[in-house]
RNA sequence: CGCGAGAUGGAGCAGUCUGGUAGCUCGUCGGGCUCAUAACCCGAAGGUCGUAGGUUCAAAUCCUGCUCUCGCAACCA
């Protein structure tokens, strides 16, 4: 019989920077659905890798002194080597610069242009010329660059389009029949209503303005532009368009693309276009996966809050770190990462539940019956109870898996851990031991204990496969017997198995007070000098007038008066503060702080204010009156 | 009124489609146990299910208004 095939990808990962760990969640949740996958005897194949072509990236390399390629090859470099260090599964890393997918987006681009779906027009859009960008106006800030702040003017570049038009009622028909094709269901509906309901505006699939990506062989000085280019891979890493296609035919069409939910409107309209252009079925369905956050931010090197997967790997382990992903991040909200949650989720599931239940069953089966496990077949009642939990746990996990519920999948897995935990206390097994006539059924109760770690064991394969094979070490089982199969029925462990003599703890428990007095000795790394201090001239001001700024969501115009001198200082407020609530005010401003211009208005100072974590703002003002223009020191 | 999602004990979530004792994990408190990684097991406290109306014998669940939060809004890969 064939096995049926299952054709997984991940979105390729952008060269442009090392990957942080909200990156890394996408392959490590793909890797954890192909394994299981794999596990329940799927012909998996598991696509990942990089995508390497566009203008930042070309910028980079220049900042950095490189040549492209050079660039691409040591950032591809250390994504393969992060994905390794997780531990994925993997069977194809393309990278868009190999040679066959350069030449296959070639030959894909050179057919749709043929066929009439793509011809050559004007790209026009707001052009920054120092920044050598273009803009579209819901990019512009305040009608301005929003990288250097500079004008920008209307310009036209000649380009390459896609008619994506032509086959948008194709497309809301495919999405209107398949109710499963986007997940998660509420941005389907992002989608329809913000793209397909208005009308898909031609696609420009082509740039002049940069040499590094796939150059149009029928046009030089164009070069394929990112859609086309990365959105092939899926193909072009099957062999599409090469002389092999054989794994194409075997595999496609994909059975799920998970990507970031900020790449669905490629993935859902351009990319199924796209295949209906070429003819080629659309894939099955489409995951945006949400993002991890760090604490509450979303991750950005401007905030300082980036994580990267290697620092965690190395103070947690690869198998806690791919654990605390897969159980954190819920199925359509944004999920949090912070030592704080990461710690909780090791002590908490890792060590107490999951570990300690391994150690303390081998320990029994080891002081009770010399680390022999022996089914004796004495039954109580309450086994069954037990028994149907560890046994349904199996078509519970696989039914969560199937809707790509990791989260939950995880929670079918505890579940049955902690009825297993359970177990321990309603039979006693140190009371047990005591009786010699209870030997037997101490025997059983053991043997279902260490049975059911087995189960457990075999379910994690997908999630923390590290772990999965410690555990089966210590309860004696082989690796080559943990099989979907085993797994059906209670009972697969065949007697005189010995468990190890010496159970290592799976996890060890992290004491959070050493790592509060780790954060302590940073802080003393922070202090300042009071010469740093006194570099900041503070003053007290007195608000004389104050209004909103026209076309801004948060800024206030204050003029305030410090005794003579009268001022302009625009703040970022109004979320917090009605202008007549400030008028009067004593606040205190940084007197010395360069003037800026926002929103084209001067704002000469600053006004402090202090901020809680849940977002409230407070000013800073003074206890009592005191002239205005007063020192603060 | 651009489109969409959401608001449930201290925290994070499930339950809402198919109305009928409000559930899970963590935290707190009390108890039990000793095989185990101060772990495990049991129990308790704690919720007018955002708000105001409506339908109904009955509403977290259905309908309407309002408030607040978040996502998307076209080339950002």
């Amino acid at each position: 019989m064939n096995k049926e095939k299952y054709y997984i990808t991940t979105a390729i990962a952008y060269t442009s920077t090392k990957p942080h760990i909200g990156n890394t969640y996408e392959i490590i949740l793909t890797d954890a659905i192909a394994r299981y996958k794999r596990l329940l005897g799927y012909d998996v194949f598991f696509m990942t890798g990089t995508d390497e072509h566009g203008e930042k990236i070309e910028q980079k390399a220049k900042e950095a002194g490189m040549e492209p390629r050079v660039y691409v090859d040591k950032i591809a470099g250390e994504v393969k080597t992060i994905w390794d260090l997780m531990n994925t599964s993997y069977d194809k890393f393309i990278r868009t610069t190999d040679e066959y997918h350069e030449k296959a987006v070639q030959k894909i681009f050179k057919k749709l242009y043929d066929q009439g779906d793509i011809y050559l027009g004007e790209y026009e859009g707001m052009y920054c010329t120092p920044c050598e960008s273009f803009w579209t106006d819901s990019q512009l800030v305040d009608g301005k660059c929003p990288d250097c702040g500079r004008e920008v003017k209307k310009s036209k570049e000649e380009a390459y389009f896609f008619k994506l038009s032509k086959y948008q009622d194709r497309l809301v028909k495919h999405i209107e029949d398949n109710k499963e094709f986007i997940q998660p269901e509420s941005r389907k509906n992002e989608m329809i209503n913000n793209f397909l309901k208005p009308g898909l505006l031609d696609l420009c699939v082509s740039r002049t303005s940069f040499k590094w990506g796939v150059p149009v062989d029928f046009n030089p000085g164009h070069v394929v532009y990112v859609w086309i280019d990365a959105l092939s891979n899926y193909i072009t890493g099957l062999g599409y368009g090469s002389e092999d296609d054989s794994l194409f035919r075997k595999y496609w069409p994909a059975d799920v693309h998970l990507i970031g939910k900020d790449i669905l409107r490629f993935h859902t309209l351009y990319w199924p276009i796209m295949l209906m252009a070429l003819d080629i079925p659309v894939p099955k369905q489409i995951f945006g996966h949400p993002w991890l956050l760090s604490g509450i931010d979303k991750m950005s090197k401007s905030k300082g809050n980036v994580l990267y997967a290697d620092q965690l790997v190395e103070k947690y382990g690869v198998d806690a770190i791919r654990y605390f992903v897969l159980r954190e991040m819920p199925f359509a909200q944004d999920g949090s990462i912070t030592d704080e949650l990461i710690v909780g989720r090791i002590n908490g599931d890792l060590a107490n539940v999951l570990g300690n239940l391994v150690n303390r069953t081998v320990t029994m089966v080891n002081k009770y019956n010399d680390g022999v496990v022996e089914n004796k077949n004495v039954a109580e009642e309450i086994d069954a109870d037990f028994k149907k939990v560890v046994e349904e746990s199996v078509r519970n996990v696989t039914e969560k898996m199937d809707k790509l519920r990791v989260q939950d999948a995880l929670e079918e897995i505890w579940n049955m851990l902690r009825r297993s935990n359970k177990y321990i206390d309603e039979t006693t097994p140190w009371i047990l031991c005591k009786e010699e006539t209870k030997r037997d059924r101490l025997n059983t109760v053991l043997y279902n204990l260490i049975e059911s770690i087995r189960f457990g064991a075999i379910l994690l394969k997908a999630f923390m496969p590290e772990t999965c094979d410690q555990i089966l070490e210590q309860i004696g089982c082989s690796k080559e017997e943990a099989t979907i199969e085993s797994i059906r029925k209670f009972g697969f462990i065949k007697n005189e198995t010995r468990v190890t003599k010496t159970p290592e703890p799976l996890f060890a428990r992290i004491d959070v007070n050493e790592k509060k007095e780790g954060a302590k000795e940073e802080k003393k790394q922070d202090y300042i000098h009071i010469d740093d201090f006194a570099k900041v001239k503070l003053k007290i001001a007195k608000v004389i007038q104050c209004e909103k700024v026209e076309g801004s969501e948060k800024l206030l115009r204050l003029q305030v008066e410090l005794g003579e001198e009268k001022r302009q200082i625009l703040s970022g407020i109004s979320k917090y503060y009605t202008p007549d609530e400030i008028v009067g005010k004593q606040v205190v401003v940084v007197w010395n702080l360069e003037p800026r211009k926002l929103k084209g208005e001067l704002s000469e100072g600053m006004i402090l204010a202090a901020e809680d974590p849940d977002g409230n703002l407070r000013l800073l003002t003074v206890d009592g009156d005191i002239s205005s223009g007063s020192e603060v020191s």
